[in-house]
DNA sequence: TCATTGAGGCAATAATACTGACCTATTATC
DNA sequence: GATAATAGGTCAGTATTATTGCCTCAATGA
């Protein structure tokens, strides 16, 4: 469907095809993170706090400096936010038994209750998403959004789903 | 830990594949949206400003109740940006012939190429990102989504794809 | 010892967004 | 024609999310 040859090339004009993806990925981002929004807002909390949970429970024991560099924010804003959850009881730290300067940050019980909450409003979104598109188009999905991001997200995205699916496959 | 699975689920147990969704958007998006950053950067303007730029671009006479309904912040968000926007002389206002209180908006000659440029920045990124991929994998992106987004923004996406290809294809 | 790193804090500021109220011009309806 | 509704603009005040720059402290490593 993007469009119709050229030989190697993605088209006859890959501008139409970039064109129709800025579209959809402005469209499809903004409804997606809108899914929890009603609920982050009954907590008084913001996409932020969202973002930094969702990506302490898809790595436990992340550490302050890996988080700042997968949300791309400086250590002020994270600081913000992570006080926010610590206080909250929804995160906590524990120096790390090898490096003691770092702050391994986990979610407490409550935080994974919280975490799970959000998910299934994105869930409820999402799921249907992909039943509807079928698994083929979810794996041209995969494959594109994957190769959109910087090589260095692809591992992490990776290290992510193996740990959090115990391992098992890819 | 999810669920098992399922006859027609995406695939084992639909959370993983949720899971998997939530970093693959967020990566793909952040890597995307940074593309032009830089350039903003350099004149001063921000993703918001892109963002109209963008779609003033892509739907030529659009109103600004309806750039409200796509970006879906407040009158004052986009005053501020749209203000600056036409003060630089990217943006021109034209009351419409039929509903004189309708200010339609179009990009100037100069918006136009500014916002090439900017395009340009992101193409850099997708279609290499679309030719790594391959035109079965993009299809399936495009219905993932499509199908993400609520089904109002649909019908946007595919008007302004039409209008932008001389109503060519679908 | 000394430089570096990980984390945290303080102060000031910017960008983007919000609410709520109010105004004008234009169009539509009774 | 009076009135209501719509499209747009504007003002004042505030919140969220982010920034930069600088500084401290503890721990690590050369």
């Amino acid at each position: 469907m993007p469009e119709s040859q050229g030989p190697d090339s993605v088209g006859p004009d890959s501008d139409r095809a970039v064109r129709l993806a800025q579209d959809l990925l402005f469209f499809a981002y903004r409804d997606f993170t809108n899914a929890a929004d009603v609920l982050l807002e009954e907590l008084g909390l913001g996409r932020a706090h969202h973002r930094a949970l969702h990506f302490i429970g898809r790595n436990p024991g992340i550490t302050v400096s890996e988080l700042l560099g997968i949300l791309r924010i400086t250590k002020q804003s994270l600081a913000r936010v992570l006080g926010d959850l610590i206080a909250l009881g929804h995160v906590s730290q524990a120096p790390d038994g090898a490096d003691r300067r770092q702050r391994l940050l986990t979610l407490t019980p409550e935080g994974a209750q919280l975490e799970q909450r959000l998910f299934a409003r994105q869930k409820a979104r999402l799921a249907l998403a992909f039943q509807e598109a079928g698994p083929a188009a979810f794996a041209g999905f995969q494959a594109v959004l994957r190769a959109i991001m910087e090589p260095a997200a692809r591992g992490l995205v990776d290290s992510a789903h193996r740990a959090a699916t115990g391992d098992r496959d890819v």
